[in-house]
DNA sequence: TTGTCGGCCGATCGCCGACAA
DNA sequence: TTGTCGGCGATCGGCCGACAA
């Protein structure tokens, strides 16, 4: 996977440790994740291990298309645990709502609405979306259209009817969007992430909205396109 | 899931040792599972393991709805081991096709053409099946039809429209039945059981073609119904 | 007896502008 | 600027008898 687009896909606030860092290993962690009763033990208390990020690896699920990252580690001994190179993570310095500066992925992330997500298979982009990594239209054309070719991250290429209509004039994805959202299986609430690399190559990632209590309030009534934690 | 069920979703070809019958396991069997490479291995010579079923499991793959066999297998010394009791398997004198007799479950299995597999949703009928297996109509009524409740292997019910019409009079599952073959995904050359047990008692089963070469010859230039192996 | 086909009717999908937040 | 709604036209699913193997 292309590291540029699975750190876009996994959002500015994911930071990975970079290769031969150095990093503490808690394995406390390892035994909350296989067995919760089991907090109380004798673990909970062991020493976090020093270690060296030996490998890293940055992949995705094949089915629900959620990043995630492999790490080696290899423990070293405490007296070569300098503080110096600890936990040097990757360059972090990309934002979801990106304007573009040369040479970087241009991103944006729309939380779904019911209307995007349940209607009649289209997709309302808006409009800062469209104008800074979308292709331009030929807006003398009636109605402004075009065809986008997508690329998600597995490298399978979705194509969608970009259209400029209605009154007021909007953005809207129609044709394809429909079997976008049936393939992913993508609700109200999850996101969708739109990336162009260079002009002709564009990515297209999508994030599971967190604790699911599908039928709840969706996204929220924070501020548009913010995601509340 | 219910041992008569259970036997007839596998066919009359498939034999189960009885609990605590004498067998021999094979090493070489597990080492051809879980590596084939490893055939010329020192493992390929060892000698057979008298046994004792210690254990019987009739299962169903809860996705492919496929029928298979959990056995508990305890090791005994060959002493013991005499001839007398040696494999003796379950009653296996039913068979697909069985006329009725008391207390059986009747059992007619179709292998599902293209028509039925592919096209407008509907199921034919043999004649045979819906005699023997299915209620029998009302024909009186213009056209006979009635609803069937069948269960599948895991507890599910479906409910199909059974009808007798057209020129020549036909039986046909219409309503229900295209979404029973994508609920189990069935295509042409796939096998439907169905099995009446008692008089308000239906149950339905599925069988997998064998080596899936989609698109091929579905089920072969042999005498109809009979599967070529 | 039963597999396949074309016809046809109704349900659903999905594109559209109107409106309002 | 953009989320939702009702409309409506095109497509598809699926029930039907005709016909032939």
């Amino acid at each position: 996977v292309d590291p540029q687009i699975w750190r876009a896909c996994a959002g500015a606030s994911v930071q990975i440790p970079s290769l031969y860092s150095r990093v503490y290993y808690f394995p406390q962690g390892h035994v909350e994740h296989s067995c919760p009763s089991s907090l109380i033990s004798s673990f909970s208390t062991a020493a976090p291990v020093p270690c060296v990020v030996s490998a890293v690896e940055l992949l995705a699920d094949p089915i629900t298309d959620e990043v995630f990252a492999h790490l080696a580690l290899q423990p070293i001994s405490p007296e070569h645990f300098s503080p110096s190179n600890f936990s040097g993570f990757g360059s972090d310095d990309d934002d979801d709502n990106n304007s573009s500066s040369s040479n970087k992925v241009v991103t944006f992330a729309k939380i779904l609405t019911p209307s995007d997500a349940n209607n009649g298979g289209g997709f309302s982009v808006p409009r800062y979306c469209a104008d800074s990594v979308f292709p331009p239209l030929d807006f003398h054309a009636d109605p402004p259209v075009q065809k986008l070719f997508i690329t998600d991250i597995h490298g399978v290429v979705w194509d969608f009817r970009h259209i400029y209509r209605g009154t007021p004039r909007r953005h809207l994805l129609t044709t394809g969007w429909s079997k976008f959202v049936n393939g992913k299986k993508l609700i109200a609430g999850d996101s969708v992430v739109f990336m162009r690399k260079s002009v002709d190559e564009m990515f297209i990632g999508v994030r599971r909205a967190p604790i699911s209590t599908h039928g709840d309030e969706y996204y929220g009534g924070g501020k548009k396109g913010f995601r509340r934690i």
